[in-house]
Formats: C-alpha cells, structure tokens, sequence
RNA sequence: GCGGAUGUGGUGAAAUUGGUAGACACGCCAGACUUAGGAUCUGGUGCUUCACGGCAUGGGGGUUCGAGUCCCUUCAUCCGCACCA
C-alpha cells in the first residue's frame, strides 16, 4: 500500500477539528506551557514558504511539550487592524473589513484576484492551534477591551516614588489636598501649585492639569507627520527618513495628540532585559533605542541675563574645558539672548537650518555650520565668560537643547572650535589633543581646580556632588527614548472610548464600550483636513443617555451632546496585549479573568521576527508592566524566552534572452517588418551556453529563422544574419522550472511574446535556467507558497523540510529540489509498516530478542537526540536523526512494533498526520497527540568495544577497535604493540601517549 | 563610527563540554530494474596527487598532545543605531 498522503493529511485534520484535540484546558493539574507565534497582519496576498517557518517551529515544540504530560496553551490569530486593507478600500470603496475577513477566510476579491485566505493555508500545514481562542484586533468584541486598557492608562499616573503607576484618583486627592508640591510623578513640564490654586480651579483647568500626568495623554507634540499616508508614524514606522511601509516622506509638525507616557518605564524596560532569554542582539537594539545616558543637568548663567541656561552632560568631570556653548537653532533662548549686531546673522543661520529636512541634516554630518549669538555665558566655576553659539549640530529633541562644548573631549566640540578658531583648552594630563579630541574616559583631569589629578570615573563623582552642592545643577539620567504618539489619522483602528467638552477629552463609561468604528462613505480625511472619522455621520455622544447619536454636519450639537475622538488608534494598540486574550479569549465581562492568568501566566516561548525589536516588543512590555503595576496581572514581562526565526528568501530562475541581428539591402520602408520579426521571435539561451557561440545551434537556429523570414518576406534579401551577442536576464516564473530546467511548452504559453521563441540548448536538449538568491517577491516570480507543496509532497514533508533546511535563526534561500529527500524518508518510514504481503500493513507483534539488539540501540539513540535538540531549539538536526533511524531500521530489516510504536511517537510532533494514521493502524484508539515520550535508556547505548582512532602528532591515522572496558593505561599498551604503530612511527620512540579512554588516542613522537 | 550576527564541499548543512571535520540530505557520476520516467534500488563523490602522501572550516598569528570550537588580529557579508552631548 501507497503512502497516501493526501488521503491520510485530510482524514487527521478533520478528525482534530471534530474532536477538539488542540483545545487547551484552563482548569489543569497539569503544568502549563505557552508557546506563541508573533501575530501575522492578514496580507491578501497569503503566505509563501517564508511565513510557516517559525509556526512550524513552534508547533513541533508545541507539540513535543504535550508528549511531555503539559497543558499547552497554543493559539493563533490576527492583527487585523492595518494599512494595506484602509489602503484597499480608499482605492476601491471596498469596506476594509470585507477586506481583511477575505484575506483571513479567502474568496474572490473585486478584481476577480483568487484570495487564498490565512486560515485554509494555515489548515493546510496541520498546525495544533487551539481555535476555540483565536482573536482577530479588529472585531468589537477584541477591541472593547483595547478601549477598557486605554482608559486605564488615561486613569493613571506614574508615581516614581513608588516606581509604579497608580490610579489617577490618588493624584487628585494629593492635589486637593497638598497641591502638587511633594509629588514625584512622571509628567510634563508644571509649576508648582497649592491645594488652595487646584481647588479654586474649575473643571476645564483641572482637567488640563491632569494631562500633564496622565499616562495616556493629550498634547501639541511634534510629530512625524506622512503626508502620503495622511496620519503620523511613531518612530519605530520609520527607517532611514521614510515611512517603513511605502517609504513615503515623512515631515515634523506640531499637532495635538494622544501619547503614551512610556518613558515613565524607561528604567524598568532596561532592567527587565536582564532576565529575559532573547538574543543579545534584540536586547542591544531595545537598549539602544531607549538610549540611556547617565551624567548631569548643569545651569549657566547668561551674562547681562537673568535667564539661564541649562544643559545635560555626560562628562560633569570636564567642566573646566568648557569653552563654549551651542544652543539648537530651535532652542527658545536664542532669540531672547541674540545681540542686536548679531541679529541678522543668526536669523539667516536659523532660517537655513528650518528649511533642511530632518534627512538632509543627518546625511550633512560633515558639514560643520553655526552661528555666534553675540552673547555670554558664566562658567559656574570659573566664572569667565564664555561664548554662546548656535548649531544644527545640537539636536533640540534631546536632553535640554543645549551642551556646554568641550573641545578637548569631544570629537564633535573639537570639530567645532577648530572650525571657528574658538580656543581649545586642555584638561587631561599628558594627552596630547592637537590632531583630535581625546575621548577616553582614563585620562587623568588636571588644570580643574578641585577635580585635579582625579581619573575621570572619580572626577565624575565628584563634580556632580560640587555641582549639588552649589545648586547650580544636579546628577540626572537621561533617556533617548520618546513619549510613544498614540493617535492615527487612519479609519482602520480602534476608536477611542474619548468625546471632548471643548478641547478637554472626557472617557466614555466602561458599561458602552465598545465604541464601534462608524461607516463612513469614504476613507480619505474630510475636506477640511479631520481624520476619516470626520465623514462619519453618527459621530457624537450624548452623555445623558449613554449612545452614540447623530448629529448633521456643520449643526452644532444640542446640549449634553459632544463630538468624539476623530483619531484612531495605532496598529501597536492591539498587538500589546493580545497574548492575554488568548488566555479568555470569549470573555465578555474581563479583558482577562484572573484565575487564567494566574495559571498560563507569560508566555513561555515566543516566535517570530527580529524586525519587532523596536515597535511591538517594546510596548507589549510597556503595557504588561502598566497592567502588572495596576494588579491586573501577576507577571512584568510577556515573553519569557523568544527566539527569531531567520528570513526565507527565494531562489529566482533566470532565463538569458538575445534577439536575431539582421541587415537587408536598404529599404527602410521594410524595416517595420523586419523589428516585428526580431521581436516575435526572441531567442533564449540555456545558462551554460552563454559563453559559447560556436555552439552548432546557434547556426541551425540562424538557418531556421533565415528560411522562416525569406518565406514571409521573399523580396527582402538578407545581407547579413546573426545572433546578437548581449543576453538579457529575465525571471521567469519557478513554476516553469524544475531543477533548473526549464518546461520550454510551458514558458512559451506563459508570455504571448514568446510564443515562437527559440531555444539554444544544452546537449543533452535541456534548457537550463541560471539562479539568483534575493527576497521573495511577486516581481521576481520567485513566490513559493506552502499550498503547492503540501498538494505535491503533503504537509509533514513540507514541515520536515523547512526545519531540516538549517537553524531556525539563520536566513537561508528556499531550495525545492531537496524537499524529495525528506519526502522519501517518509516514504520510507511507511514501508517499514508495510512490510506484509503487496506491501499491506504488517507489524510483528512478538516481544523483542536478542537479534533486536541493533534496532534497540536505533531507537534509543534517537530518542536521546530528538529530546536533546528540541529542548536546546535545533529544530533542524532531529529531522536528520530521524533519517538514520529509518536508514539503520530498513536495513535492519526490522518491524516489531516494540520499536515502530515509539519511533511514532518521537516523529509525531514533526510529522504529525502519517504519525497518526500508522499510529491509529497499530491498533490506537486515541490521538498520537497525548501519547507518552518514550524514556531512553542508557543500557541499550552501551557498547563492549570502541572504535578508537589514533592519531600521532595530532593526525588521525587509524582507527583501532577496543573493548571499553581497558584502562588508560592498557589502552595505550595495545596501541603501542599493534603493528601499524610500529610502521607509523618507523624507529622514533613516542614522547608522550594521551589516552581519553573510550574517546580518542594521540601519540606524540 | 558604535553595537550585534554570520563566514565549513558544487548546494542546504552537521560536529551539544576542545577529541575521527563534512553526519543527514540535495546535486552530480556510475550501475541495476524498467516500454518509459521527475519511480525504486546499489555504489561513488571536499580539494590535490599515478601513488605514498599533502592540503582543507574567510585570512594571519597564538594557547594545547590535539582547535571549526578557546584567545588575539584582520577581511567580507548582513542587521540595528548614528551629530544622543
């Protein structure tokens, strides 16, 4: 009998739907185990073989953790709130939500594209993912609670004594109480204020206040603003000055926005990393992005001013070279403090640093440029003075807009004052700074009044406690990581719960969320430049009777009634706490009971992509760690140990195409005809040919063509016909190829141009294609989806292959022709079930004797190995190690169901339908699924000799075989007699045997 | 510039604590069986040499009886950050 794998891969899926096998259990004795995928955004245009790799992983762990007695908590779902599908609907009119459920359950779209749909590709591959829980953003019943998180993050305040956020209430009875005075918050710029000031105050002011300190809030910021896209990108949305999707350009502009008070956590995010298992290069790239910096904010005082200046320095120990100051172009003093000679100056370097984008500044690095301000300031200590200039070299977004400029230890600085001829005073001992700023941080500090003769790390100390001392400043850290901007001006989002009084944003009750997205008739912002949600018609909430309700254009609302938050939320909102969910997904009372988070706490493995490093890793710890300060759930980090799967990139077919090259006597009437010949008759020449026209078909295609033309056209006389020798390099589509040649019926139905193509062959009349490695695309027609090879080879090959094609971690090209390799290995697998009559199926039951020695030691090696890679994530080898099992088994020529029964078991999380079926045909009644790992045994692996090899000088030479029973020292006495030492050594004495008993043996001459 | 990762046959790769480099596959070569095969089976296959042997884990150096593995140095590719004071 045939291994069936159509058959068989159909029947066990259909069976885990209908008996609910994957279903995780809430209530367990059982250990709990949490293996998650990253959220896939549900593209129409499906997966390729690139997308299932990490969900194969992951469902192989899955599933190997359930042999193992846990509960696993394996779900799947979608992040379906998203550009593309708002991008679709502005082009189409077609409700983005019509939209993502097509991409998501597959059909036909508008313009008659075949959508496969995620979720029957998905099916395809025999995932165990537990259905029952899967969440999709973009559903109400989802986003409720997005809107219930939302409003607890408005609902609090980041109290930094307690280092955790608390609920707003005890902000605001501190304020009724004592003002603001003794509050140590996380919050925006405020003036000190009384009880007596915040309970005069009315409402409105009140409310404004409490901006300032919540931790979802409301404030003009300047914002990357994508014109293209019509809606602001956080700075994750943006790579290299352009929005990460589409690559439009992005401008800053001041807008009113919804933020998110992240950098409350900064330090915590930081600290967290610690105990996480990720790679080391996710965790540099967070704590870069959050940037933290430690040194001190230090004041100046300006010279004839009674402003001051103040500025963060990471290097307080060097505050006797300060010889001078830079303010940014946009710092608020340069205007107040700019002397009337230096005016103009100023105003035209100000001018020219507004009109660089944010891009040409970054790319103009080299270009020193500034401007003197005609003004002094007081150095703290020295009390000189000390010029103060401007310079786009100083960024106005971070620390405080200005540095004290110290040339001698900054390259920067140095670069500076050489370029403005300002002085250059040294403060290291015996450095020598006329080539370059010396920046190391050992030199010792010296001509620095009370910081001589100290090493910089001292110095450092020290200066911030003088600086404290005289109240000049104070020790601070600082962080390069920015308030998170939490609005989009999109339609595909989540609304938020918020309606405004004025410009003062007011929650919506718990009891009316969910606020759904409203229809509207188009998707583009409105004509006067409000968000999508400006076209809706029922827009407005009427706080009497809790309802959304209508209320016509350009009328102004009846009283009680106000308008809701025209923004969205950002496609991160959803994404930062869907693991929770899957926890409760059906939860219409909490985002997430209690009970089940206690029990399946974090997640235990996570899979999926490094590019999340910055966006979504980030804030699902920002908000895990809000919810954990709230109380709502027992754990700080969501994903305890990730791993992120390598890209799959294609392997492009190229086929080289050249064209006829002909000269007619003259007669340019006919030069038409003779272009439409060339081009209708394109010539392709096979990748090895390229290099060899004397290849005799170059000629008989030139004859062939020849004849074919004088027949058309007899009265044009040919003076001169060849190939013309310039191949161009076209992809062609993977499917037209196999092992690199090329189905030549094929590829000339695929383009009507090359209809009547010529081929110039290898000798063996195979065209053959040449090959590129380059990302997966549609334009390189190098798209391999995980459809066609589950319809050619079944899923448990397809799953085989891409965990045997290498480290999950590592990039690698997609190859098909090696999938045959795994695809006979299962072949191979069934026949040694298959060994009755016309291959029927037979196992032999009896119990195991003697002669079954070899295929005992088979079996438990490989349960030894299998166990051992899977728990260290080599996903790859284990595919191997079953292959040698099968390999010794077959030869072995053994059946006993002794030894198939538990290979099935150990096989089954990678190849989990033809596991089942032989698993059922053993006689099981029950899933392969909860079968039990086989336990390996030690005594099966002993062996009574050792093959050892020996080596003399460290080079092996042959391979002696030894009881392992022998000593060190007996060991190197059978060495040492056998004849072929003799002959290695040829009369030397060896100086030195090394013996690792049962290992290897070296002899030193 | 800074930080991280990766370099092993024609290809994907393996070698878990330093101990036979190239397992397992693909591809290729030869053979068997077939009307045929993109089916199945057997054997061979790192490079070099007629051979003994020699050379091989990006390059160079070191530690060691022994290095793909540890240390130093250098090159290449990829990723992230980049006037962050």
């Amino acid at each position: 009998m045939q291994y069936q794998y159509q058959e068989i891969e159909k029947k066990w899926r259909k069976y885990w739907a209908e008996n609910k096998t994957f279903a995780a259990e809430d209530n367990s004795v059982k250990p709990k185990y949490y293996v998650l995928d990253m959220f896939p955004y549900p593209s129409g245009a499906g997966l390729h073989v690139g997308h299932p790799l990490g969900y194969i992983a992951s469902d192989v762990y899955a599933r190997y953790k359930r042999l193992l007695g846990f509960n696993v908590l394996h779900p799947m779902g979608y992040d379906s709130f998203g550009l593309p599908a708002e991008q679709y609907a502005i082009q189409t009119g077609q409700h983005p939500a019509i939209t993502t459920k097509m991409n998501i359950e597959g059909g036909v779209d508008k313009q008659g594209n075949v959508i496969p749909g995620y979720r029957n590709q998905l099916d395809k591959i025999g995932f165990s993912f537990d259905w029952d829980r899967e969440v999709r953003t973009s559903e109400p019943n989802y986003y409720k609670w997005t809107q219930w998180i939302f409003k607890q993050l408005f609902n609090s305040w980041y109290n930094k004594d307690s280092d955790k956020a608390e609920k707003i209430d005890t902000l605001i009875e501190h304020f009724r109480t004592k003002g603001n005075v003794e509050v140590n918050a996380v919050c925006d710029d405020v003036a000190v204020f009384s009880a007596a000031d915040w309970n005069s105050w009315s409402e409105e002011q009140q409310q404004k206040m409490l901006l300032n300190y919540r931790i979802a809030f409301l404030s003009d910021t300047w914002v990357n603003w994508c014109p293209a896209l019509g809606t602001v990108l956080a700075n994750d949305e943006i790579k290299d000055g352009v929005s990460e999707r589409g690559g439009h350009p992005v401008e800053q502009k001041l807008m009113r926005q919804w933020s998110m008070r992240i950098t409350a956590y900064a330090e915590r995010l930081i600290n967290g990393l610690e105990g996480l298992d990720w790679t080391d290069s996710v965790k540099d790239i967070q704590r870069n992005w959050i940037g933290k910096s430690q040194g001190a904010e230090v004041l100046f005082n300006i010279h004839n001013s009674t402003f001051n200046i103040s500025v963060f320095t990471t290097r307080p120990d060097t505050i006797f070279g300060v010889s001078f100051m830079v303010l940014a172009p946009e710092h608020e003093l340069v205007d107040v403090i700019t002397t009337p000679e230096q005016k103009a100056e100023i105003e035209a370097y100000k001018k020219a640093a507004s009109l660089k984008s944010e891009r040409d500044r970054q790319s103009d690095i080299k270009n020193i440029t500034g401007a003197f301000t005609g003004a002094y300031a007081i150095h703290p200590f020295t009390g000189n003075k000390i010029q103060i200039w401007i310079g786009d070299y100083v960024l106005a977004t971070y620390g405080t807009g200005a540095v004290m400029a110290v040339p001698c230890g900054d390259q920067r600085d140095w670069d500076f004052a050489k370029h403005f001829g300002i002085e250059i005073k040294n403060i290291f001992k015996d450095k020598d700074i006329s080539e370059a700023a010396y920046t190391e941080k050992d030199a010792i500090i010296t001509d620095s009044d009370f910081l001589n003769d100290l090493p910089a790390k001292k110095a450092i100390k020290k200066a911030i406690a003088e600086i404290e001392k005289r109240g000049f400043g104070k020790g601070k850290t600082q962080y390069r990581l920015r308030d998170a901007v939490f609005s989009r001006q999109r339609y595909w989002g989540e609304p938020f719960p918020v309606y405004y009084k004025g410009d003062v944003p007011y929650l919506i009750p718990s009891e009316c969320l969910p606020i759904e997205l409203p229809e509207v008739e188009k998707y583009l912002p409105t004509e006067d430049g409000k968000p999508p949600l400006g076209n809706a018609k029922s827009w407005h909430w009427d706080e009497q009777n809790k309802k959304i309700v209508d209320v016509p254009h350009g009328q102004k609302p009846p009283s009680g009634v106000w308008g809701l938050e025209l923004n969205t939320m950002p496609g991160w909102a959803g994404s930062s706490w869907y693991f929770l969910r899957y926890m409760d997904a059906n939860n219409n009372n909490e985002f997430v009971a209690k009970e089940k988070v206690n029990y399946w706490k974090n997640v235990d493995l996570y899979i999926g992509g490094a590019e999340h490093a910055t966006g979504h890793l980030l804030y699902a710890r920002f908000w895990t760690k809000f919810l954990y300060d709230l109380g709502y759930i027992p754990f700080e980090e969501p994903f305890q140990k990730m791993i992120n799967q390598g890209m799959i990139q294609g392997r492009s077919s190229i086929v080289y195409r050249t064209h006829l090259d002909i000269s007619i006597v003259e007669d340019e009437k006919l030069d038409i005809f003779l272009l439409d010949f060339i081009k209708k008759h394109p010539i392709f020449v096979s990748s090895k040919q390229l290099d060899n026209s004397s290849h005799s078909n170059f000629q008989t295609i030139i004859n062939k063509l020849r004849d074919k033309f004088n027949n058309i056209h007899p009265e044009i006389e040919i003076k001169d016909i060849k190939i013309y020798q310039n191949f161009t390099p076209i992809h062609v589509d993977i499917s037209l190829v196999e092992n690199d040649k090329l189905d030549i019926g094929a590829f000339k139905n695929w383009r009507e141009e090359y209809k009547n193509a010529e081929f110039i062959l290898e000798e063996n009349g195979d065209y053959l294609c040449g090959h590129e490695i380059e990302k997966m695309s549609k334009s390189k027609y190098n798209v391999q989806t995980p459809d066609e090879l589950v319809e050619k080879y079944g899923a448990d090959t397809l799953r085989c292959y891409e965990m045997f094609l290498g480290p999950l971690e590592q990039h690698k090209p997609w190859d098909t022709q090696g999938i045959t390799g795994v695809h006979n290995f299962l072949k191979k697998l069934w026949r040694l079930f298959h060994t009755g009559e016309n291959e029927s199926f037979y196992v032999d039951n009896s119990p195991l004797s003697g002669e079954s020695e070899g295929a005992l030691k088979s079996l438990h090696k490989t349960i030894k190995k299998v166990k051992e890679d899977i728990e260290r994530f080599s996903f790859n080898t284990p595919v191997s190690a079953y292959m040698i099992c099968v390999n010794e088994l077959t030869a072995q020529k053994c059946n006993k169901r002794a030894i198939l029964e538990p290979l099935l078991i150990i096989l089954a999380p990678y190849a989990p339908h033809i596991t089942e079926e032989l698993w059922a045909k053993l006689g099981n009644k029950e899933s392969i699924t909860y079968a039990v790992y086989p336990k390996y045994n030690e005594a099966y692996l002993l062996e009574s000799n050792h093959k050892y090899p020996v080596s003399f000088n460290g080079k092996m030479r042959f391979i002696l075989e030894l009881p392992t029973n022998l000593t060190a020292a007996e060991v190197e006495k059978e060495v040492l007699a056998n004849e072929q030492t003799i002959k290695q050594l040829n009369g030397q004495l060896p100086k030195k045997v090394i013996v690792v008993p049962n290992k290897i043996v070296n002899v030193v001459v």
